[in-house]
DNA sequence: TCTTTGAAAGGACAATTGTCCAACCTGTAA
DNA sequence: TTACAGGTTGGACAATTGTCCTTTCAAAGA
């Protein structure tokens, strides 16, 4: 549930230390910062250093949806550079975090002619696709009990790591739902 | 709902023409066929001439959920080309269909040496990325009725081109609230 | 110290959705 | 023709999930 991408973290630490000129710079922002909001124009593409993020949506009425937690080596803020559009999502610190930021025509520059890097993206994005498709198929196809189960073989330490309301969020589910289903999993004795 | 990228189409079809050797194969499938297995080698990328196929999953208890319905120009095999693993989702024929073909090493080829081909794959990814997105927030926080009128707005004639069952597993919901939800519309006159 | 705010927890009831089943078509094969 | 398989539909009831609300607790600030 906490996506990571050690590769490419590796390869922008690189070339943090390589590139000339601030290429990458390194920023830090505290929980609740906002690091992309909807609708407003993405000029850096952000890869995590250290710390955990989540990307959500806010729907018409008001609810919020979360469509991923990142850590270190996720990448932000490329999707709106690639298809230039605005951002669709928004993006939050949950804890101290830590982010290399790359400009966005250097970001389109790298693409170009960094062959390495040009492939670690198209990894990127073909991963995110990956886990998005078997993360909303399992969570449509099983009951809540079951996806609470597998976010905890995952990452064990969820439930201390993440607000309620946002693995509610993130599951589809009320905050009521997932309290309901922690006392049964309780009850049984797992969790 | 049914996804379409006309862009990729235009070059793939120039690319049929120019490319010596069968780069570029077209085939023709029947309804029900399948054009990729789970679990299976992808050894070619298809790109949608004409015609709806379904990507679906099969999960652990039987349920079989949609990740999309793929029309004109969409593509599919090259995440797990890019990524080099086996194929995570099936694809199957709905309507009659033609597809272009292209070689693994093929479109790793053209990945490498033609710009444009690397920047329509990158947006396409992206693409797949955002409508992901968008979808799963939507129909996560959203009643079935919603869905539906959302469905209808993308595409009026969903409900005669798509088989019911197809209809509920795309939305992650059973038949019969499928058909619950329709009657309740049509008594209300919408529908 | 005394509010105040926000996260967490759960009771009671309403609404939604799933399960199981039977009925009804339509096209195809025996 | 007859039988059968598959897609479609909806009744009846069970199970799950949502809504609304109250309580508790702990940290932050007046």
């Amino acid at each position: 549930m906490i996506r990571q991408n050690k590769e490419l973290l590796n390869y922008v630490m690189k070339l943090h230390q390589s590139e000339a000129n601030n290429a990458v710079i390194e920023q830090t922002f505290t929980p609740k910062q906002q690091i992309i909001q909807h609708g407003k124009q993405v000029i850096y593409v952000c890869i995590f250093k250290s710390g955990i993020a989540k990307c959500f949506l806010t729907e018409d009425n008001g609810k919020e949806f979360i469509e991923e937690f990142f850590g270190e080596g996720e990448i932000v803020g490329e999707i709106e550079v690639i298809n230039e559009h605005l951002s669709v999502a928004n993006i939050e610190a949950i804890s101290d975090l830590v982010v290399y930021k790359i400009k966005k025509d250097t970001f389109n520059r790298l693409l170009e002619s960094d062959k390495t890097f040009n492939h670690l993206i198209l990894k990127a994005l073909s991963s995110k696709i990956h886990y998005k498709a078997i993360r909303h198929s399992y969570n449509q196809s099983h009951p809540v009990e079951s996806n609470l189960l597998r976010l905890k073989k995952d990452f064990p330490d969820f439930i201390s790591a993440i607000p309620k309301q946002d693995i509610a969020n993130y599951l589809g589910i009320t905050l009521r739902s997932l309290n309901r289903t922690l006392n049964d999993l309780k009850v049984k004795g797992i969790f």
